[in-house]
Parts: C-alpha cells; structure tokens; sequence
DNA sequence: GTCTATACACTGATAGAC
DNA sequence: GTCTATCAGTGTATAGAC
C-alpha cells in the first residue's frame, strides 16, 4: 500500500535529479517506477507537483541524516564537514554523475515559479542548514555565528555539488571538502 | 541584421536563468524578445539548443568581466570577491530572485542529458574560475593553490545564489560575502 | 486501488511562399 | 531575412470501468 506510493517518490527523486523538474514525465515516472500506471493520481491528486514536493522532502531529510551521521558526538566538526562532503563526492561519481539530490535542480527551477515546490525547497535547505548549526553551537560558537556558518557551509556543498555534476569529476566536491576543513580549523582557531 | 540575433540571445538569458531550460518555449523567447518569428531558426539553424549554448556563454563571458572589473589591480583579493558577491546580491534582489544567471540551472539540468549545452557550462564554469585564478597568482599564491581556491569561491557563490533565490532574500549572499572575505583573509595571512 | 481511453494544450521543428 | 501553415510528438490531467 505504502509501497506503491514511496516506489513513485523513489522514482521521482532519481528522475528529478538527473533532469529537473520539467524534463522528467510522469510517463518516464510510471514506467522507471514500475508502480501500477492507474494509482498515481490516486496517491497523488496534485499530480506531478504533489510527487516533485514529496520528493524534495525525502532528500532534505536524507541528507539531514547523512550530515548528522557525519557529525557524531565524538568528531570535531571540519573532520565530520570534511567527511559528509567525500561522502557526496563518492556518491556523485558512482552515479555517473546524474545524482546530487533533486534539490539543487529543483530550487533554482522553481525559485519564482512554483510557490508549493519553492515552499519545499525552503524547508529542505534550511532543515540542512540547522543540523549543521546544531553541531557547532555544541561546540560552543555562539547560535547567530553558527547559523550563518552553517550556512556557507550549506552554500559551498551545494556549488561544488554543480560543479562536479557539470565537469563530470568528483575533484570540485573534494577540493571544496578540503578548502572547508581548512576553513573551519581556522575559524575554530580564531576563537578558543 | 545582428541586433535580431542579439535580442534573441539576451530574451532566452533571462528567460533560462528565471525558469530553465526545459521549462522555457521557443514560443515564449519570441513573444517576449520582439524579434521576428520567422528568423529564428536562420539565425540558430540547430534551433532551442544552439540558442541556449550562445546565451551560457554570454553569461559566462559577462560574469568574468563583472569578476575582473572587481579585481581591479589596486584591490586585495578578499576585498575584490566581497564587492563582487555584494553586487550579485544586489542584481539578484532587483530582479526578483529571478536572475542570477543562466549558467546554475542549465548546468544542473543538462550536465548528463545535453552534451552541447553541458560542455558550454564547463567553459563558462571554467572561465569564471580563471579569473579570480589569475588574480590570486598575481596576489603571489602558486598555480595549483590558486585555482584550487578560485574553484572554492566559484562553488560557495553559485551556491549561494541557489539560496538566495530560493529564500528570496540577499541575505545568504550577502553573508557569504562576508564570511568569504574573512577566510580568503585568513589564507593569505597563513602564507606571508 | 488500479486500469484504459481520451481530452486538449503545447512543444520544437520544417516546408515553402514572399 | 522573415512569414505562415502545419507536422508529429509529448505533456498533464480526467472520466469512468473494474
């Protein structure tokens, strides 16, 4: 029951990252997804909209997990950053570069055209941006300046994020890894 | 004769950089530019694609004037880039969050299923990054170090205009002015 | 919950006149 | 250089049977 409807948010995801939001169809969705054809609209009575929020959601939480496993209790933060971003790198190139999360495509498409996805996107990146700004008020800069790093962080991940795509090489999310952790050390450094 | 063309070229800009590739017609760039119907395809024999291709170039070339003309010789480099990211959020701003250039959501959305339109983006990427490559070498930082930090800034400012435009706020690029300058500070205080 | 059939707008592109 | 007419294909969404 569930199963159907989360195969089509699946499925969404991968078309949507690889393509964007107006050149992935909902016949590419159905057929992909192997779903039954007649449930969509079932599952989903806003169509494609509907299925495109949903699926920007998963992702932001996605990668909400994913940076939190990689900021555990006992790492320092340019370490765990550092080794969220390899992560990325590694998933990108293994994907033959059509992955990197639905949400980099989809917010700059719909950034003044889609209220309802525009809305999503919002939450996604700001959910990413808190988990990074949790983990550094914990390690004691204070909640304005963590935000705001937090923030470049996110800015910085999602860029190099493009340029790997776009130069089909997994280097630009390295160096970037790299640069950020050299970065954040100095920043830590700045205030002891 | 080339002002036809040229209409063309700055109407698909802003059209591409405001909804995407996919999401802009052949029909709308011709209503909106004013040009004549029926030159379009005698201008740009290969039609949408080609038409997409000159207007990331454009973009990028027009990005690396605005970059170098921040980089003025007399400028420190951390200063140059603050200004530089200060004006795009000002552009960005007045335009709605509807501008930002062309280059961020082509390249997301053609980097596996265009290669005319991906390989332009990797030039104008690439063309953006050698400028502030060359006036970090100038600044005495060796070749490789240099474009590996110009590669940093190009990321950290296209991902901040994806956030900029999906907040509907400055406010993300204005920040990572701020904490751009403070880091490229602290590099070149690293190697004196 | 799932299916098929269908409506209807719109897409990019081409042909051929002017 | 520019125009109009037209093509075949695709897009999303809906109706109604099962």
């Amino acid at each position: 029951m569930a199963a159907t409807k989360d195969r089509f948010i699946e499925t969404t995801c991968e078309l949507l990252e690889a393509q964007g939001y107006h050149a992935t169809g909902l016949k590419e969705i159905v057929e992909e997804s192997g779903a039954p054809r007649g449930s969509l609209y079932y599952h989903f009575p806003d169509g494609k909209e509907e299925l495109a929020a949903n699926a920007v959601r998963r992702s932001g939480e996605a990668y909400a997990r994913s940076i939190a496993k990689n900021l555990k209790e006992d790492r320092s933060i340019s370490e765990g950053v550092h080794d969220f971003v390899l992560n990325i790198a590694d998933r990108v190139e293994a994907s033959g570069y059509r992955s990197g999360g639905p949400l980099t495509a989809i917010a700059m498409e719909t950034a003044t055209t889609n209220q309802r996805l525009n809305k999503a996107c919002r939450k996604a990146f700001n959910q990413i941006r808190d988990v990074f700004s949790e983990k550094l008020v914990k390690g004691g800069i204070d909640s304005k300046q963590a935000e705001e790093l937090a923030q470049f962080i996110t800015a910085s991940v999602e860029g190099a994020i493009i340029l790997s795509r776009t130069h089909h090489s997994g280097e630009p999310l390295r160096l970037i890894a790299a640069r950020l952790r050299f970065f954040l050390k100095a920043f830590q450094r700045r205030k002891p």
